[in-house]
DNA sequence: CCGTCTGTGACACCGAGTGCCAACTTCGCC
DNA sequence: GGCGAAGTTGGCACTCGGTGTCACAGACGG
């Protein structure tokens, strides 16, 4: 189990750093299957033996900042908000982008620039809102319709996770900016931060 | 001019009906473009001069609820604050929503279910945040950062739209639930709606 | 040495989408 | 009415992403 699965993964990320040349030399859509088998030494078919599909080499950096987040979120005074929270939980992925920023901006830019990735956008939207939307729920001020809970659960992290975006954003965009202080900009439009 | 694109606009329609009917009898994926322009007695190769693709005939639905959301913000009272503002800007289409329940509610299911319209959910999102903003910019309260107005106003749209996509799926998948007092919870989890 | 299990490559196939070209219709103009 | 231009159509071939199938090679324990 360990050996096998240990050697799978070395090669999953071998095949990861060719795709992630290719992608910043030509593009995601420009770049196929076919060149990145090629530069990783292997056949076609055994690419999709490793990858679901060419997007999951996308799919698979975002995810991570997921669990980041979801491990944050889970780490804060548990009688904080979910707002100022999820604003908080936010932070150590930010810190992590604005330190790569050589790396993280043109990716950013890639996701909104190429259309072959919204599918791989709306996938880690939905996984990111799954993962969090239950440790937003404990955070809500309770009401009677407690069978409504999730439901507002998922709207408030949706949301945060909108502002997220729309800073990230900004900031791809705009080189010289603060990742930090576009969040706070965006979420504290949205609602009070504190 | 007029008499070419009105027989156009004609072949559209009488192209989506077929489409509509096979996607409720198979689901999206399932249906091919061939078996599309064969129900509407055309070839393939037409069928692409008439749709960019096979998620045109989706996207083209959810266009015009933007366009209603969109004239509906844009005659709402002048002083009203951005986020009432989106929740009323909503109602009309909340309200032929409800009204044709039949439909909507299993469109609302497909978007869901189906993987190969995650793209199209996702250009719609765009779509409706990219028309939405700048009305949304002006009922912002203003302050002296008046370059980062957009990102505001596009992380309040965006926040607006999670809120409302929230509500459509719960209503979706709870029958008899009302989406009117789903988007005022929802909305409402967020931030205050008066 | 033999059976088995896994990884691999090759081939064929499907569906979405595009470029190209030939045939046909429609329209306008002489 | 005829004639040329312009637009519409359909067929063909092709690319690219993705999948099923099969046959082959190597690692493993009995």
């Amino acid at each position: 189990m360990s050996l096998r699965d240990h050697a799978r993964e070395a090669i999953r990320d071998e095949v990861a750093k060719h795709a992630w040349t290719l992608f910043a030399a030509h593009g995601y859509e420009a770049t196929t299957v076919d060149q990145i088998a090629d530069a990783a030494g292997m056949s076609r078919r055994t690419f999709f033996r490793y990858f679901a599909g060419k997007d999951e080499l996308v799919l698979e950096r975002l995810v991570e900042s997921g669990n980041l987040i979801a491990t944050a979120l889970e780490q804060r005074p548990a009688d904080e908000a979910a707002w100022p929270a999820l604003r908080a939980a936010f932070s150590a992925t930010i810190r992590l982008q604005e330190q790569h920023h050589e790396k993280s901006r043109p990716l950013q830019l890639m996701l909104r620039a190429e259309p072959a990735l919204r599918a791989t956008i709306e996938t880690r939207r939905r996984l990111w809102v799954e993962r969090l939307a239950p440790l937003t729920a404990a955070r809500l001020p309770s009401t009677d319709a407690a069978d409504r809970s999730g439901t507002r659960a998922a709207a408030v992290t949706a949301s945060a996770v909108a502002c997220l975006e729309a800073a990230q954003i900004a900031w791809a965009e705009n080189p010289g900016t603060s990742l930090g202080e576009l969040l706070d900009d965006a979420m504290g439009a949205v609602a009070p931060l504190r």
